[in-house]
DNA sequence: AAAATATTACCAATATAATGGTACAGAGTT
DNA sequence: AACTCTGTACCATTATATTGGTAATATTTT
């Protein structure tokens, strides 16, 4: 999963929700700029900022082993 | 999953795959000091240092939505 | 159309992740 | 005993993620 998709995952999550870039932001206490910067792939977050902004989106990081194709 | 599961997990598979934090570091081209430091639970790693260690340890990342309970 | 709202762009300042060196501790080897 | 390999501790430096402000640009609403 490239960072991109990651972003995008995010975004699309975020309005399924209804949350605005903003309420979000309010709701883990980081930056709109954060926040965006990862849902348009530019950016680079840490592991504790996924896992801040996952809380609130109800989803969860799995890691997996790839199968050999 | 939190930051110290995480780094369980990589030392765990990295072992598996008899690798050294050494080679590791090598394979990625990160610094000793950063794989160690994910390994033990310390540290706060980004997105693209995740994905480059689990390039090498045949790993993926799986973002989920959470079920409900 | 205008007005209100939401998002991105931009930028300087701050916080902190990442690096690369050395030293130290532990386990196994000879 | 010393020697080798592995991993962690420590530290200063560098690189960069994060912040918080404003301005500019969508996007939606009336």
């Amino acid at each position: 999963m490239k960072i991109e998709e990651l972003g995008k995952l995010i975004k699309h999550r975020r309005k399924v929700l209804g949350l605005t870039i903003r309420d979000l932001a309010d709701l883990t206490g980081m930056s709109r700029t954060t926040i965006s910067q990862i849902e348009s792939g530019v950016g680079n977050p840490t592991f504790q900022v996924l896992q801040n902004i996952f809380e609130y989106l109800n989803l969860e990081i799995k890691v997996k082993v790839k199968k050999h194709k």
